[in-house]
DNA sequence: TAGTTTTCCGCAAGCGTTTGCACATAGAAT
DNA sequence: ATTCTATGTGCAAACGCTTGCGGAAAACTA
């Protein structure tokens, strides 16, 4: 009752043929008679044979796993990322491994060596935000493990990744509030340091000076996203000499926030106060005041176009000659687009 | 430039010894001398040895992978019970292998095959909607592949699942109500073939009954879930003759959704008609009128106890003698649990 | 000193597959 | 009849690691 699995061993047994004969009559290869082959195919059958991947992993030295490496599964935005990221490996047959850093930077590291020991043929990952230090992702280039960074990129030149220009998003935010007839427009940014706070300022700014209002600081701040420093950012906003009338939140749970504390100021939404923000979840629609618009940015595609580019990666190791000094680096910019929510 | 990674044999060699010594002394295998013992670490730490871990899983026919299959990755939910899986793998040095059904039978029967592929050690499943045959399940006794159903479980008899008692929750709920003066108490359950829709129905019943309410079928509805089905059952239950102050709804959205509805009939939230619901997401802290209590389903810790019942498994697998016919089933149930948002 | 135990290490098999190469048998061409 | 080409098939190595077993050298016992 040992309940073994077949294995091409036996049917060679059985048939009385050799193993290699049976391989390769499951390969349809050209070079075995049309009689063993299906001889061979059928006792296969019958025996419910299937190959042991872990032993064709190991010989053939590659996994078609993908590893996915980011902060938080239960954030709606990662949680369709890795949606995406999944939908799309299953269909080029890879298989995705998963780990979740948590924010952490040590997790992060456990995380890239539990990869490696599996020997992923190649890894996605969207860096904790704790990360300041790359070096545990350029260990990988000695194994010749591919990265496709998306959405939380490091700061270092040679990399490939997927991002969301968030620049252009913030641009159609701040026109289509200038076409509403705001002229005094603030913003709830993000932490400081990171890339996404930076790339909303970076828009702010644009569209500010091209709609010839001059970029006045005082009405951006920044906030780490809790709920107590979003409160705070919103008070000393909506009490500035120079009070906004339309703001610009860094996500929809800042805006979410934002709102909850100026009805406490009792200002009325959209009337008094505008808000407008980006990701676009889906529970705006159950809000009592849902921001105006939001940015979206398209969780599900950027998962999907970073896991199509490492898969593209990896073909081209297979391909290529071994050793080509692969220069050129994917960097795929998705736009992000504003989505507009009321129509009065 | 091969640039290939160094393993025992290399050590061995460059050290002069067996590939065996190295391999134990890599181990610290007690009948290694300490001389050599230190030899071979010092120098595949310099060569920055790491072990082939696909050669390992494949000697040893064992991958520490789990594999994961759920219907929804996005769904709020889910993406908590992932969480709670990957943290309680990582723990015990297990990675995990995902796959979404998007409530596909063929999707779900693919992953399976994928998982079996991949030699995954065991399986966590939550099952799509739309599966009513067990045969895939079934198939994968053969190979030893131990599963663990969560939160949706299939009603075949010998399995191990781990699940969330919505009887209780339900009860509490309608006590709840109860307390607060509400004598007519309507349902808007869910779809209803699914078991926790038949749940939640005989909480609903037992609550009434020991309430000494009789259970009146009028006031109990399904929906499919999606807006349109629960707008009809909302208006359905508020034309009513007799009609309730109070719906318990399938879950949070449903609540949203039952609220809007109502809103648009001219009832007033929390006054003409309240309403208590399953789930608890954070994003009814933001609505205008957030379920007055939500039951808790503790999807986190779902997945945390999952993992964990089988990761016990797992070593039940490895230790003991391997025929024992394991007549024991884990039928591990949480209890949900009422969690009440406002105090007025 | 000879026998006995302990300590340490190497040999080789085995895990399941793929694949380059050699080889056998057939029929075709000379 | 002899040489030549297809056409099938088998041998054996390789992938990197673990582990039972046997055996040499060193340490100890009497």
């Amino acid at each position: 009752m040992k309940n073994q699995l077949p294995t091409i061993k036996e049917i060679a047994r059985e048939l009385n043929i050799s193993i290699s004969t049976v391989s390769r009559a499951l390969h349809d290869h050209p070079s075995i008679g049309l009689r063993t082959k299906t001889r061979v195919q059928e006792l296969a059958k019958r025996l419910q044979y299937e190959p042991n991947q872990t032993a064709i992993f190991f010989q053939q030295g590659k996994t078609f796993t993908i590893g996915v490496i980011l902060p938080e599964l239960s954030e709606a935005f990662f949680s369709s990322a890795i949606s995406g990221i999944e939908d799309e490996a299953h269909k080029s047959n890879y298989t995705v491994l998963l780990g979740q850093s948590h924010d952490s930077v040590d997790k992060e590291k456990q995380l890239i060596e539990t990869m490696k020991k599996h020997r992923v043929d190649g890894l996605l990952i969207s860096i904790s935000k704790n990360t300041v230090n790359y070096e545990h992702f350029e260990a990988l280039q000695r194994y010749n493990i591919p990265i496709v960074f998306f959405d939380r990129i490091p700061k270092i030149p040679n990399i490939h990744y997927v991002a969301c220009n968030m620049i252009n998003g913030t641009v159609q935010a701040i026109n289509y509030l200038f076409k509403k007839g705001h002229r005094v427009i603030g913003m709830i940014n993000g932490p400081e340091k990171l890339y996404a706070t930076k790339e909303r300022l970076e828009g702010y700014k644009q569209a500010m000076t091209k709609s010839r209002l001059k970029y006045d600081p005082a009405l951006v701040l920044n906030s780490d996203l809790s709920k107590e420093s979003v409160c705070a950012a919103t008070e000393q906003l909506l009490t500035a000499k120079r009070r906004p009338t339309a703001i610009v939140t860094f996500n929809d749970y800042v805006a979410l926030d934002a709102v909850q504390q100026a009805t406490k100021m009792n200002f009325v939404i959209n009337k008094d106060i505008c808000f407008v923000s980006y990701a676009n979840l889906p529970l705006t629609n159950y809000t009592a005041f849902p921001p105006l618009a939001s940015v979206e940015q398209f969780p599900y595609q950027q998962g999907q176009k970073a896991t199509s580019t490492l898969i593209e990666l990896l073909q081209q190791k297979v391909n290529g000659s071994n050793e080509i000094i692969n220069a050129t680096y994917y960097k795929i910019i998705l736009e992000s687009q504003l989505v507009v929510h009321e129509e009065h």
